[in-house]
DNA sequence: GTCGACGCGATTGTTGACAATCTCGTACCA
DNA sequence: TGGTACGAGATTGTCAACAATCGCGTCGAC
């Protein structure tokens, strides 16, 4: 279990983890104060640690501190997650022009199979499995491409809009407009066309966006 | 002043700002060690301030932190530059299409003026006006492309390799490849072509990244 | 009755001291 | 002579107490 609160030891990065992974599976609600005596309590670190922790999570954008006054869990309103999006679109763009340029036959072969399983995923109405198939999918991309500085920043991306993410992912019949976007990238890749993939890439994330843009009522 | 030390006062954020007015300017060449103690007292902070500094730096790229080992200036490789020069491409390549779509009359005026005084600069042979010029543009490019996500990201990894556009931009004849790279983007902004501003700006980048694969001999 | 000043509780920012860990030079041994 | 164990010094990580600041409720004046 990683929440279970270590004495002292490696303090800095043990709140660091517990509390990104707390924010990112949704524990905490948007706006919510983080006062420090709190947090380094509940997670059994000193408050200089948890401060550390805060410091670096502001840095990540999952966090938002203001001087004297306190952190909050950070709110990406909708327009946020539409210019966060936009990011993602023309970075996922390069990784996969450059997955497409240097995927090996084993590479592809491993990407076919698994939109193989994304499509009986969504035939068999499992959108949670599918879900996380998505996400095997794009990193194994990213991999593919081997340019970590792009991978690092769609993670850091990613991680302040998983709540809108998974809002979208509820909405009825999104698998069933993702899906074939996401073959189509698998396509692209497979016959080693950057210029599709990327525009594959980007046809995707427009969706995306569009979805993100209803969602603002 | 900003590098004067200000006792007490505001420590974290003055710590910050000084410190990283430093490493940006150059003051600290790269794999320096940073040792806590001593940059406080150059300062003027306290340990803890010039401790948190170091930890919002290293979010940044801008220094690399191992655990009871220290801190150093990061080392940016011309490999790690190319990547983190891709990334700008994708991402200058989505503010100037942004920009194209959104400038007013009064913006392509402006940018036109700065286009002119950027060919009056290369004309007279003043490369360090040349290149107070180009951050100007690119600078006023963001302002009108409105994309806050992509601005900070993009002034983040620019932040990273500060030290390699500098090598770049002492190099003989540079500005004469860059200058109608430069003035092509100007071009498709004022005529409100998004494509060929995204265009343009990824063949500029592609320059620069050759540029830069041709240092590493 | 409304507006502004004051003060209290809560929280963040800072300080100095202490403990844990690493680096590097030195001595010891095969 | 080469290699390994040891220890001193330096540096980072941790801790608890103290000072500064802020939000908010209360009180008083007009």
């Amino acid at each position: 279990m990683t929440s279970a609160p270590r004495e002292g030891r490696a303090g800095q990065r043990a709140a660091l983890d517990a509390l990104r992974a707390a924010l990112l599976a949704g524990d905490v609600v948007p706006g919510q104060r983080l006062v420090e005596a709190e947090l380094a309590e509940t997670f059994g670190v000193t408050r200089a640690s948890m401060r550390a922790a805060l410091i670096e999570l502001t840095s990540e954008g999952l966090v938002e501190r203001i001087p004297h006054r306190g952190a909050r869990v950070r709110v990406v309103t909708v327009d946020e997650a539409v210019a966060i999006t936009e990011c993602r679109m023309v970075l996922e763009g390069l990784c996969m022009a450059k997955a497409a340029e240097k995927a090996t036959d084993d590479q592809i072969d491993a990407l076919l199979q698994l939109g193989a399983q994304m499509r009986a995923a969504v035939g068999d109405g499992e959108p949670m499995k599918y879900s996380a198939l998505n996400r095997e999918l794009h990193r194994m991309i990213r991999e593919i491409a081997e340019q970590p500085v792009a991978t690092e920043l769609l993670e850091r991306l990613h991680g302040q809009i998983v709540r809108h993410q998974f809002r979208l992912a509820l909405r009825d019949g999104r698998t069933h407009v993702s899906l074939p976007e996401h073959l189509a990238i698998i396509d692209a890749i497979a016959h080693r066309d950057p210029a599709a993939a990327e525009a594959a890439a980007r046809a995707h994330l427009h969706s995306v966006i569009a979805a993100l843009r209803e969602t603002e009522s």
